[in-house]
DNA sequence: TAGTTTAATGTTATCGTTAACATTGTGATC
DNA sequence: GATCACAATGTTAACGATAACATTAAACTA
């Protein structure tokens, strides 16, 4: 218990430094946030005895005034996957130096997680949210709302589009055609893709970047060889096990993926069977996460700057919550082929 | 702006919310709250106007009134590696199922950042802080005083111990004898060992799990196999090149590593050097994280259960907020041998 | 010296919500 | 019909801090 009469929960509140020195509160609170009109004098005295109490800012009761809690929430689709945690951390890099927390949260892909989450951190008061949707986010209408709230919000790497809220992500389509045409380039013609879910940007986008560069090139496409699937690797095998089980003619000499997880799923299936990479089959990726280099064979796949996009993110929506009319934006970073033996040399 | 004269920021509250019904603000908070003692037709009126209002509670007002926020905060030492997004994984499934939101904080390995950022969470008034310390974290004192400070803290995965402060962990020395003992069985005599710093308990404690297995062998321990380093893979490939330019006599036949990062960086060094693993040298792990069972030859390592690490840490922070009495515990999981090629058969 | 400025400090109201106590009204009991 | 019990609602103060205005005292000006 206290030696005095009065509470005391542990935590030491303004009133209680000021009572200790024989000042008003409003004369510390001066002192301690580097107010004009203290005496030099006063203002050391109260710094020492504040800190000698153990005093510590109560950021609760100042947000409840000021309406701002220097607090943002990142909303993750699976941050088991390789791909997010660089993106959390460029994230963090930018809002810590500027002095705010931010609030993770993982909807599993689950989109009535992700509701759950985006109400609770609304409930939080977070000055902004970072979202990249779930697979299942297809109800637009909820983002809508959202954003008619007023609240600010920035999309990375999986994004709705013209709902007048901003996006960081890739050029996802440009790399796909990119990659794509890459393969076409060392001379495979029977190109499978394993696409991702259409309810995602990236599923859509990658998947028109494919289509764009075999219509380029005049290869018909085969839309047998198109499997709609997840992103995880057991999605990617399994889809791949459907390639195979092709008959001969059909079989692809090559597969795209929508990414990095989905080709290594692949790479087992094409193992198991006994086929040779890239021999009997040629693969790439999308994403470089840290096992496409490890693998055997190496992957050819398309560089993902995570850790730019959390950042670009991040500096975004700071950007949106301290400047009235900052403008919507879609920024797409680079996104870059790295070529490696998953896609055979040239034929 | 409003259609009449209040002021309005774009949030609705409470008292706007009554004033529309014509009632006070406490019947409207008891009536969202499930409170007992409201008029259920009442109570129905009012859910129906906050919602068509679009009425969201203040969390932050309801913390400085309850003292409470339902939040937590998690200081990790480096997202970036693999071991602990999975663990997060682990504390989100625990803490958004309790309704408690988590604060993020990336220390990057760098003492001062994790000190800043354990202030910042408790100025936001966090109930807890889960942390896992940085190589760097050397100032105990830092930790004995935040303890004094009554806030809730659990220590996962590096832990500082006779803190009175509760340790989820893994049962490292033990871990680190029988994979070590099982290089022995294989017949390994000169076996080194790639240590990380002793700042933090893995460090100490995977070590000493190593010299236990080689002393109760009867194999004499050559300190000059055991090089000192950190816990990337760059560290680990510097450390390993160490070794590999000793004398031809003194250079070990298989290496034990502090964890599979180091690992990696060691099997990059040794191919480079043209040596082939595990014919000329052997080589374990100690992680078991994504890249291990991918890596050529897949490692011999041991699995830390990452999101159960997560999920018992959380948990026991969750009991320390809410049970007065709840004791200060120290949680080995298990973690165990998963034997793969990199080992080698036995000789 | 009186009047004016300004630095230093204090007082009051407020942020949005809830706890604790106060009031009103309605039906049950005798 | 008076009394009581209790359900339904209201009022006031508080959580910890700050904005806005108020006061005091010292310092300067004419």
């Amino acid at each position: 218990m206290a030696k005095d009469g009065k509470k005391t929960n542990g935590i030491v509140t303004l009133k209680e430094v000021a009572a200790a020195l024989g000042l008003s509160t409003m004369t510390v609170s001066r002192a301690l946030n580097d107010r004009p009109n203290v005496n030099p004098k006063t203002k050391k005295r109260i710094q020492e005895v504040a800190a000698k109490m153990g005093y510590t800012p109560n950021h609760v009761a100042k947000s409840l005034v000021s309406n701002r809690t220097y607090t943002i929430g990142v909303v993750i689709p699976e941050i088991g996957h390789a791909f997010f945690p660089e993106v959390v951390r460029g994230i963090d890099e930018i809002s810590s130096e500027a002095n705010y927390q931010i609030f993770l949260t993982n909807s599993s892909e689950d989109f009535e997680k992700e509701k759950r989450s985006i109400e609770a951190l609304r409930a939080k008061r977070v000055d902004g949210i970072l979202v990249s949707t779930s697979i299942k986010s297809t109800d637009f209408s909820f983002f809508e709302n959202l954003r008619n709230t007023g609240i600010k919000i920035v999309f990375f790497d999986r994004c709705i589009h013209n709902l007048g809220i901003s996006c960081i992500g890739v050029n996802d389509r440009v790399a796909s055609r990119q990659i794509t045409e890459h393969l076409i380039k060392k001379g495979y013609k029977k190109i499978a893709y394993l696409s991702g879910p259409p309810e995602v940007t990236i599923g859509r986008e990658r998947l028109a970047g494919f289509r764009e560069a075999l219509s380029s090139a005049g290869i018909e496409i085969n839309e047998n060889r198109i499997v709609e699937t997840g992103l995880t690797e057991i999605d990617g095998k399994e889809a791949m096990q459907k390639l195979l089980a092709l008959p001969e003619e059909e079989r692809p000499d090559a597969v795209a993926t929508v990414n990095d997880p989905s080709a290594l799923g692949a790479i087992e299936a094409i193992k198991e069977y006994g086929l040779s990479i890239p021999d009997d089959i040629a693969i790439v990726g999308f994403t470089n996460e840290v096992r496409a280099s490890i693998i055997d064979p190496p992957l050819t796949t398309i560089n993902q700057p995570a850790y730019d996009v959390g950042k670009k993110a991040a500096d975004k929506l700071l950007r949106t919550i301290e400047n009235e009319n900052e403008p919507v934006e879609n920024v797409e970073l680079v996104a870059n082929l790295v070529v490696r033996k998953s896609c055979g040399s040239n034929r």
